[in-house]
Parts: C-alpha cells; sequence; structure tokens
DNA sequence: AAGCGATATGTTATGTTATTACGCTTGCGA
DNA sequence: TCGCAAGCGTAATAACATAACATATCGCTT
C-alpha cells in the first residue's frame, strides 16, 4: 500500500533518487539515512542528498518535519499542497499524516493582520499516537 | 524594556544560570550560545547546558523552537500556558512573539478526535518579519 | 558550431547541535 | 545509616548541516 507516487519527469538524477526513497520509506528519512539507502547508487556525500531535498522541498515534493529533523515525500501526490500543512507524527510507527485546515489558516492570518506581521512559512506538527498503535497498546 | 520575570526560587544554579541567559537575550539562543555565555560562570559542557533546559522546557519555563533549534524564555512570565501556544518569529530581529489561540487549538483537537489519534505535543512557528523589521525596510 | 550563463555535481573539510556513558555528590526519607 | 532519587562534571561520540572549491552539463544566443 505504501507509495504509487507521481515522480515528475524533469527531475535530476540525485533528485529523482531521493525522492524515490522518501516514497519508498513507511516513516520519515533523515538526510543521513537517506544517503545510507542510496550508496549502492552511487551518493557518497551528504550534500548531495540536501541539496537534492532543497529543491524537491522547493518545489513541494517533499516536506521537512522540523521536529524531527528529517523529511517525508508529499501525501498529497498530484496536487502538492500550497498552503499552510499541519502534520500529525505518530510516535509509535513513525507513520506521517499530512493535512491542511482553512480555519487554522484564517486564524493565524489574523492574528498575524493585527499584528502586522508578514508571514513566510508555517510549520505545524502535532506529536502522539496514532490509532493503529493506541488499538496495539 | 527586556525583561523582568519571575525567577522561581526552586531552581538549581544551571538552571538559574541558564534561565537568566535566556531571560537577558533579545532572541532565541542555541545551547551552545548560552554555553558559551556561562563559561564565565563556570559551565563547561554542553550537557550541562541541555540538562537544565530540559527541566525549564519541562516546567514551561523556557520553549524549544524547532525550526531554530534554539530556546527563548517563556515570554508569559507569571503564570506559564498549558495549552497549544504558537510562536510568532521575526528573521528580521529575531524577536519571538508567543500567543494561544483556542479556535485553533479546538480545530486540532477536532482533527484528532477523528483520526484517533491521541495529542500529546504541538509546535506551531510562523517565520516571516515583524511589523517593526517592515516599517525598517 | 562556439561561446556563455545558469544549474547541477563531486569531494573534502568543517561547523553546529545533541546524546551516551560513566562516576561522584547531595539531600532526604525509611 | 542505608538506599534512592536528582543533580552535577567530564569525556567521548553521534547526528545534523554547511562552506569552499573545482568540474561538468545543459540550454540558449550568436
Ligand atoms: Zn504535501
Ligand atoms: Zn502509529
Ligand atoms: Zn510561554
Ligand atoms: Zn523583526
Amino acid at each position: 500500500m505504501a507509495h504509487e507516487h507521481a515522480m515528475p519527469a524533469d527531475l535530476t538524477r540525485n533528485q529523482e533518487l531521493v525522492l524515490g526513497a522518501l516514497n519508498h520509506a513507511p516513516a520519515p528519512l533523515s538526510a543521513y539515512d537517506i544517503l545510507d539507502r542510496l550508496r549502492g547508487d552511487g551518493l557518497r556525500a551528504p550534500l548531495q542528498v540536501y541539496r537534492a531535498l532543497d529543491k524537491l522541498v522547493e518545489r513541494g515534493l517533499a516536506h521537512r518535519l522540523e521536529s524531527l529533523n528529517a523529511f517525508v515525500a508529499c501525501a498529497d501526490a498530484h496536487c502538492h499542497r500550497k498552503g499552510l500543512i499541519a502534520f500529525a507524527i505518530c510516535e509509535g510507527c513513525g507513520k506521517v499524516d499530512e493535512f491542511a485546515d482553512a480555519v487554522i489558516e484564517e486564524r493565524l492570518g489574523g492574528w498575524a493582520a493585527r499584528e502586522g506581521f508578514k508571514v513566510e512559512r508555517t510549520t505545524m506538527e502535532i506529536r502522539g499516537k496514532c490509532a493503529a498503535c493506541l488499538q496495539a497498546a
């Protein structure tokens, strides 16, 4: 059930390898995790991974999870989201759920407007236990 | 202007030093920034700082900003918040604004309830430019 | 086809953030 | 006074990220 993501045709080799690694992983990967999985494909240095990740994140094909220092492929395979995205991260199994909420976006926008704060980027990450892991416990 | 924070009486020496450093800083500090400022007070190793930070964060006297790998003193000096806290971080001057929003909390709670996800911790960080910095530009 | 700029690459070294492991000390109640 | 819990000190190491520099590749213009 894992993947079957759209893989854009104009990625470079390294970007394609990195996105492939993320797509096949059931949980977020750190840059070094990715590097380890791609040594067989010729990658040797962290920078090769970080550079690819930068591009992928920029294009919305992958996301950085700040509270984990790790990365996931975008779960919204065909129309990578533009607005605020929230992530729910299970501490048990590592599964990441990605969702958007217009009301939250509007509340943040309201706060920013009142304060005169210009928002450039928002990160929102919920840590906890997913339903499956709670069940299993 | 800067501080005038309540400093709980039951802190250990290291915790007091670390919280003092955070209180006197106009912007978030990394653990190593803190260490550098406290070498004169006898601190030598990162762990001394990390241990103090753990306790301070646990008690809500300080917060960790995940998107910065840095820490701030809680701005809500007398009644350290319990619920979800959002941080607005200015990329220009480093100022951090801390606020709570019940509607956002309720939306997240709703999502979690629908998904059967048990929330343990939420981080919410807005990066951008504060009013003062926009003015100055 | 030659020239050029923008983008991507490879490699080494280094910088920054965080933790593990171990042992000692102190305070405090059983 | 024994035992435990919390705190402390130190050294070593792990994990995450970037700087600096040299080449290479591609698309575009001439
Ligand atoms: Zn996405
Ligand atoms: Zn789970
Ligand atoms: Zn606070
Ligand atoms: Zn500012």
